[in-house]
DNA sequence: GTCTATAGTGCGATAGAC
DNA sequence: GTCTATCGCACTATAGAC
């Protein structure tokens, strides 16, 4: 590869390398919130950017590539909020402060987060991907107190579940980001017990 | 039609009056909660049930008329519950009554339910629906106390937003139903201030 | 990196016999 | 109510020029 296509990906972990296939996931995430990942096709994704459906292919050999390299997309921008709360020094903030960055992250990508996750591909493919039960230990490991009982690890997948689950539910589609915001960060600090 | 066709149908409410219809429905649900509704073709259908598409085509015209009579038949599951709480006499248990039906009926449903709240076209005809809307009233008649805030609303949204949204999401797949179940409904009760 | 052109497959949907 | 047969179309994916 030529010194050019790199210049602008300093962190080893990017999961994008050019901006070519930048533009495809991000065109690609835009339409599998608004029609599905099953109801989304490659020539949907090369009008939205502009280009023919083999250019596509030159990035991407399959359609499952880019349902990956989406799902995991979106996985990394966990992984950034959980990076930051691990170097929270105390261990007393550190739960509130992964709360309160995973619902602005649900509540500022609703539109996407939750149709790539319920996907019934995607969590097949999120079962046997190790990077995802990598990112829940990391996850478990900041939320749950030392003295807390078996359930806690439960309690914790039920809780994030919930977040993301109800960020984009038809129940809750008229309801401002705010008030959202709002009730979703009031929902978790109940059940975790936190008082930030 | 003939009078054995109908036998077994004595509810008026009922939305699938043929056990032609009623198959279809089931193997449909079936197949949209393992390949999304996009990722499920009527070829599949027929299949699943033995038959031929142009069989499938008889009883319903479109692969819409498909989706929309399936997500009906899941929302009259909810109906159905919500009928029983309206009945209990007592104001102070009627809300932990349908609290705990809903959980019940979510995680039974597990494999389905979200898959097709969570679809994006399903989405978007719940949004336009009446029926849909409808059962959201109820629900809030029943669970919101009388001197709640105008927040109220926006609470039992997110709630069985969350609920519904928690019960397949990658976070808990591996999760035994009784778990879940016993989570959930700790979950509600916290959230809503129950003390069953 | 993007294009045109095309192969091969499966799709939704229809017609008409039984 | 189910069948065979078929239409026209959109799909994933590939080949090869620029």
């Amino acid at each position: 590869m030529s010194p050019s296509e790199v210049a602008d990906a300093p962190d080893a972990g990017s999961i994008e390398p050019t901006a070519a296939k930048a533009r495809i996931i991000r065109a690609a995430l835009d339409l599998f919130a608004r029609h599905g990942v099953g109801g989304t096709s490659l020539q949907m994704i090369a009008d939205e950017i502009g280009v023919t459906k083999a250019a596509v292919y030159h990035q991407y050999k399959t359609k499952d590539e880019i349902v990956l390299a989406a799902a995991e997309d979106e996985l990394a921008r966990l992984q950034a909020i959980i990076d930051a709360a691990e170097t929270e020094p105390s261990r007393k903030r550190a739960p509130d402060m992964l709360v309160t960055g995973i619902v602005d992250l649900a509540v500022d990508r609703r539109r996407t987060v939750s149709t790539i996750l319920s996907d019934p591909v995607i969590a097949d493919f999120f079962a046997e991907h190790e990077t995802f039960h990598e990112v829940m230990h990391r996850l478990r490991r900041v939320l749950i107190d030392d003295d807390a009982g078996p359930e806690a690890g439960v309690r914790t997948a039920i809780l994030l579940a919930a977040i993301s689950g109800a960020v984009m539910h038809p129940f809750v589609v008229d309801l401002d980001d705010d008030k959202l915001r709002a009730e979703l960060l009031r929902l978790a600090r109940r059940f975790l017990g936190l008082h930030g």
